[in-house]
DNA sequence: GTCTATAAGCAGATAGAC
DNA sequence: GTCTATCTGCTTATAGAC
């Protein structure tokens, strides 16, 4: 029995990439197993549920990243200003510079919308409340922090359809740069 | 020779919400079919470069509402508040109060990222400048009118992502409410 | 301008050898 | 765990009758 010619981390980095590219519907499985350089027999070997168990693992895969990235720096022990700097650095990482598109975004459309609306769901709670926690810790009412929390997690958004849209990054690089100003501006 | 089952105005208003819907890959021919309610050679008569010419029309189709309800609102000769306030209004019927995803994010993904990305290019450069000219009329400067208008495209394609992907209207009409104080105040 | 029928190819998914 | 070969159904698109 042949060892598995890569590891399957860097197998879902290939798909996760493959998805962000194409998005739910026009990743074919001919073009995931282009992607990962896996035979499509191979990649259901790894996910016998087919294409949405791939998509799941994907969306897994990309949640640990989004956690540790950006969620986590939020989490911290430091000063408000200091954690929403540091997730501006993990947002970047995270979305390569503006390069990549979100699977919030992807994963909402079409035939995927329905199989994971929940999940989107969830997500996007999670990313708001750990921004709306940190603006909190810096003196804002509760119900300002949770608007403003929002309006971050919108912003962030928009900017990645609009960068993938005009094929540059320049709206994400500015609009990441200004958040941290704009969520804690007084009052 | 049987005159046409419905007007071409009317296709296309239901080709519009099925790629709206379903996305530019998830819409397929049979679906468009259905849509319409026309048989899918039917579609092929009215649209001899089959489904990206279908895809074309829309764009220009909603290219039209687009002009007509957001962008004449701003051109028109009244106060700039005044002209936000109506540019509001007319967004809120163009997106079906939230309920519809923009072209601009759709056609933006997969193998209708390569077809469109010039006219999504320009239909973003004509909201913005739309926007950032109201703005300069109130007397901002421009850099500031120009930033703030990619801010509020920006923060529009945001709200209509995550109204999608939580499935509620609520981020878009908090959105969209906020939209004139957030371009106008001071400085 | 509409339809039914069909072509040709690609989709997701599987069988079975190695 | 990988592969080639294959199945079934759906995809885009077309032909031709009415």
């Amino acid at each position: 029995m042949p060892a598995p010619l890569i590891p399957k981390e860097e197998v879902l980095d290939r798909l996760t990439a493959a998805f962000r590219q194409h998005g739910f519907d026009g990743a074919s499985i001919a073009r995931l197993s282009e992607a990962t350089g896996l035979g499509k027999a191979s990649l259901y070997h790894y996910f016998k549920g087919g294409k949405q168990e791939m998509a799941e693992a994907v969306m897994a895969h990309v949640g640990g990243s989004f956690s540790e990235l950006v969620l986590d720096p939020l989490r911290r022990d430091a000063a408000p200003a200091q954690r929403l700097n540091q997730m501006i650095l993990g947002l970047n990482e995270f979305y390569h510079r503006g390069n990549a598109s979100c699977i919030l975004d992807l994963f909402g459309i079409g035939s995927a919308g329905e199989l994971f609306r929940l999940q989107l769901k969830g997500s996007i709670d999670r990313f708001r409340n750990a921004i709306a926690r940190t603006l909190e810790d810096a003196g804002l009412d509760q119900t300002i922090a949770t608007n403003r929390a929002e309006d971050a997690v919108v912003a962030i958004q928009g900017a990645l359809v609009i960068s993938r849209a005009t094929d540059s990054r320049d709206a994400f690089q500015r609009v990441i740069a200004e958040l941290p100003g704009r969520l804690l501006r007084q009052p």
